[in-house]
DNA sequence: TCTGCGTTGCAACCGAGTTGCAGATCGCAC
DNA sequence: GTGCGATCTGCAACTCGGTTGCAACGCAGA
């Protein structure tokens, strides 16, 4: 969470620590989640927007970002905390929740494998759920 | 393919058959695989954008098309053949080709059951997969 | 024929993402 | 400490897919 620490992931990963970058690392890691780039313009008040997407772009670039697809119209981001890049480049689990917007970085133990049609050439598999989550479920209830 | 089978298609959906939409769903049924609303701008030619997004909305309301997120950044439909609506409203396993851009309907019987974490409500399930397809990886090899 | 409502085309708008550029900042050699 | 090239940052403008408001069109029923 603070400075030193998040210097650390930076040069860890190849990336310049910058004070932005160290900024805008600890803003991502107060979200428990997912993250969208607008999460980021809110969290860091004073980084401009362009700086925060070039920021997201280089992190992934250094997988210390992955991208998460959920189809809610603007890109969300996780923080890889796995260093392990596994032959099957990227897999991805995650669940969309329609009522609150969240999005959750799911365990990859719960993909199984599948028998991949043939001819495909496979680099990266996103699984994504869509549903409601354990929060919206309960509030729902009361 | 012709208007005659087009127009039952619509009319079997609760979808009045209009000139348009006959014209529209002509069009989606030229394309092997799955289209976008910018594919379909270009396949009708005379129809403007706002009517061929309308269009969509109202196919997909009635369960005529599909809706596919690859992450290519712009929406992706696939003609439903099937009228079934199982009770796990949708289930989709689709593969992205990151060098021809396209987007293929997979399967489903592809898609293995999983253990949903506990506390989830699932709704939908999108599995996408992406690497290179067929085509682009002979392409390459001659 | 008249009327009303659904449909369509046009144009304008929206919002997320992206880029060009100039100024600020950094790291390093001197 | 100073100077310099490279990198980083903020601003503004732009792109592009998607969306909406509105007026005109056209078809079905009175």
């Amino acid at each position: 969470m603070n400075d030193k620490h998040c210097e650390e992931i930076l040069l860890h990963h190849d990336i310049r620590p910058t004070a932005v970058r160290i900024l805008v690392l600890q803003a991502m890691e107060r979200f428990s989640d997912t993250f969208s780039l607008a999460d980021l313009e809110v969290a860091t008040e004073t980084v401009d927007k362009s700086t925060i997407f070039r920021t997201l772009t280089l992190f992934v670039a250094h997988h210390l970002l992955h991208i998460i697809e959920d189809g809610s119209g603007s890109t969300k981001y996780c923080i890889c905390y796995n260093d392990h890049h596994c032959s099957l480049d990227e897999l991805h689990c995650h669940f969309h929740c329609e009522q609150c917007g969240r999005t959750f970085c799911l365990e990859q133990a719960h993909i199984p494998a599948i028998k991949y049609p043939a001819g495909f050439e496979v680099r990266q598999i996103n699984y994504l759920i869509k549903g409601k989550c354990p929060d919206c479920r309960t509030k729902q209830r009361n």
